[in-house]
DNA sequence: CTGTTAGCGCATTCAC
DNA sequence: GTGAATGCGCTAACAG
């Protein structure tokens, strides 16, 4: 039962509610036989203060709200770890609420109206339970103004953002121009690249980055080695190919994510090119499984923790009524591997 | 500000807080037109009602906790989903607790005293919290009696378990006891085996499934086939080629996890050990890499989302007081993809 | 059908 | 250094 409340302590140890609340609180000075006394019944009765009675009472909840479009997507678990670390250390608790989009309406991110009704009901909930903050976790980087109303409360977004939020995400470009140097470093010319789909963001940015490193580099621009993917692996394999129809053919490849980059090697397979000897591949987002495959493939690792420990940092500020401080992205972390090797001098 | 209260509502509509809760709650019939004002204000307002006050009053806060080992270990993010899944439709919400054991200690689950600290804690916040039940998710299946004390409240444990709490788990003995039977139907006799770490319980109810085929099968019984693996690659590597020294070499392998089995494509490889030609090779967990290798590999998959749909069945028949049901434990299910083939007729 | 009010468990102000 | 009284926002018993 835990039905024992503070008067139960305060009978037992002789005291009133009050004492027993200085001693839980040390909000005031209290006779060190009593406290004792009334910290040995505490422990007797196994006491826990009601959370409910609290909150009600202070106006602070030390609770924070965490909506996650879909848990079961691989770079969440990681972005929670981070906000609870962040939190722990500040005392902060959490409550999540899991949309499950994956599994109620596919894939179909951009038809907002169709998951409105989830989110605004997640968010209500959150409210009342007198959340101090939400922090919002996308599972595809979007533009979800006007999706959430919060009445007021903070909230910060990540892997998604809106036009007059803080949302914390990390740096696309300057990942793809770091996996474009390390080609180049290792004496690449031709590089090919296959991209995710074109409505998305990341995509854009990491064409930036990729035109960046072109002309900084000075690398020979060709239209015929940019190739639009769809993030699936199927679309890997069949641009793969098409580089490989290419008169003068690329000596690497860049993949936007780890997955395409299993479709490249799956036609390199096919078309029995050695990787890395004949063709260099680099991924994208470090997938647990890009370590094991033949060869183990080089790849961008996503800061996500970083980004999940970020965005409490900003939210505990945004509580406090603080600005919060517009720190430099987090940056993604090159993963060297074995799909990368220089070109053959043929 | 979400400081509206239902005073502030009664006040603006004209009636009583009674009534506000009444047309807030159903509790009673209200006048239509009474109540249509009523819903009206609170709409403009945008009330929300303060789930601390509710909890304080009726008894129940429609809550359960769910403390996660750690959210990053691959199975969990699937378990909290079909936790979610189930709580959505009994209208009970979450309060996600993660340990974060694998970054604070480690692997070494069986220190039970280097991390009682962070679940004493959980459960006391959780309590505090007025949750109805907890669902404590283990990352790795090992009896935790008394690690938690839960002061009477319902729990159930899942990916571990308790010597007098209930607690859900997939049927081991049987998947393993399948993976044989589609090894055996292929044709294959000569099966070695590459377990998980002794010391833990999946491997020995694996285990008991392999012997359970050898013997209903009656296959050639030959321990040498039996390798005593630790769950990592390299000992599916290491063990493979052991295995590929006998007189007689095994026609398939099955490795109790998918990350063995990846040991075993290795050392295939280096071998030039085609699979599944030469080499037919079964894992386990349906690990998201499994579809990517190449070979695709043929795996179990495990019931994830229904171990957690279950979990919190049971839970919600707990806390109303009534018998957790005992069904059958939820099966894991033979994913059929490229590297299991007929043995060859050399 | 609607209003009045006690009290849920606790923190806090004020009085001692 | 301690205790009695008040009220947080809400529900439900009671009264009309």
């Amino acid at each position: 039962m835990s039905e024992i409340g503070i008067k139960d302590i305060a009978a037992k140890a002789n005291v009133s509610t009050a004492t027993v609340s200085y001693v839980l609180n040390g909000t005031r000075n209290v006779k060190l036989k009593t406290r004792e006394r009334v910290l040995r019944v505490i422990e007797e009765m196994n006491y826990k203060p009601n959370n409910a009675a609290q909150s009600l009472k202070r106006k602070r909840t030390n609770t924070i709200g965490v909506i996650a479009e879909d848990v079961t997507v691989f770079n969440v678990p990681e972005i929670i770890d981070g906000i609870n670390d962040c939190a722990d250390r500040m005392d902060m608790h959490i409550l999540l609420t899991n949309l499950r989009l994956d599994k109620r309406i596919g894939r179909d991110f951009d038809r907002v109206e169709s998951y409105r009704h989830y989110a605004d009901n997640a968010v209500s909930e959150l409210l009342s339970k007198q959340v101090e903050g939400i922090i919002y976790i996308g599972v595809h980087p979007r533009d979800l103004t006007g999706l959430i109303d919060t009445s007021g409360k903070p909230i910060v977004y990540t892997y998604c953002y809106t036009q007059k939020d803080v949302s914390i995400q990390y740096h696309d470009e300057q990942a793809s121009y770091e996996a474009m140097t390390y080609l180049v470093t290792k004496g690449h010319k031709r590089i090919g690249i296959i991209s995710g789909a074109m409505d998305s963001i990341p995509s854009r940015l990491r064409f930036n980055g990729f035109y960046k490193a072109v002309t900084e580099y000075e690398l020979p621009f060709d239209p015929q080695l940019i190739k639009m993917g769809n993030w699936e692996a199927e679309s890997g394999y069949r641009l793969t190919r098409e580089l490989f129809e290419l008169e003068v053919r690329p000596t690497a490849i860049l993949a936007m994510n780890d997955v395409m980059a299993v479709g490249v090697m799956r036609a390199a397979a096919e078309m029995n090119i050695q990787i890395p000897r004949d063709l260099s591949v680099i991924g994208f987002d470090n997938r647990e499984f890009s370590e094991y495959l033949i060869p183990r493939i080089t790849t961008m690792d996503l800061p996500l923790h970083e980004i999940g420990y970020r965005a409490m940092e900003s939210l505990s500020l945004l509580i406090k009524g603080e600005q919060a401080e517009l720190k430099p992205m987090p940056k993604c972390r090159l993963i060297e591997r074995d799909s990368v090797a220089p070109p053959r001098t043929s």
